[in-house]
DNA sequence: AGGCAGTTGGGTAATTAGGGCA
DNA sequence: TGTGTCCTAATTACCCAACTGC
């Protein structure tokens, strides 16, 4: 137990952000959100948003293989 | 702004980018990556990308050995 | 109050992945 | 051993118009 939770780099990313990262466009990154590759949160408006830490493994390399 | 600004030191290259740095085919670039010769990254598509910095260094003719 | 940058959606062309062969 | 070319399938990039976010 820890309750020295270290501040996890919870933003959250615009599909331009995360299009830049991994050198793709944007419209790439929506598909991985529409493919469930990738977590997304919806916006009241629809835009989506990605958390960092998830868009950090997938650079890694991790991911839910499969 | 604030676009995370990604160092161009950085910066991933596509296949294609990386065949036509080196004048050979992206099918080779492939290999490079599969036989280790070269980081690379997936995209959660399978896509490849290939770090800048790495190719440069390739290209210079720094080998990891000889 | 309006404005600009960015994102959304669908559709089509180009690129890439993988295996096998020369 | 290394590179180029063949094939099919999958993924990605660019086109448009309209909406959201700040």
């Amino acid at each position: 137990m820890s309750v020295t939770a270290p501040p996890p780099t919870d933003r959250l990313l615009t599909p331009g952000e995360v299009a830049a990262l991994f050198r793709v466009d944007p419209k790439t990154v929506t598909r991985w959100a529409v493919a469930g590759r990738i977590a997304s949160i919806r916006t009241p408006g629809g835009h989506r948003r990605f958390r960092e830490t998830e868009v950090q493994a997938l650079l890694r390399g991790e991911g839910p293989r499969d």
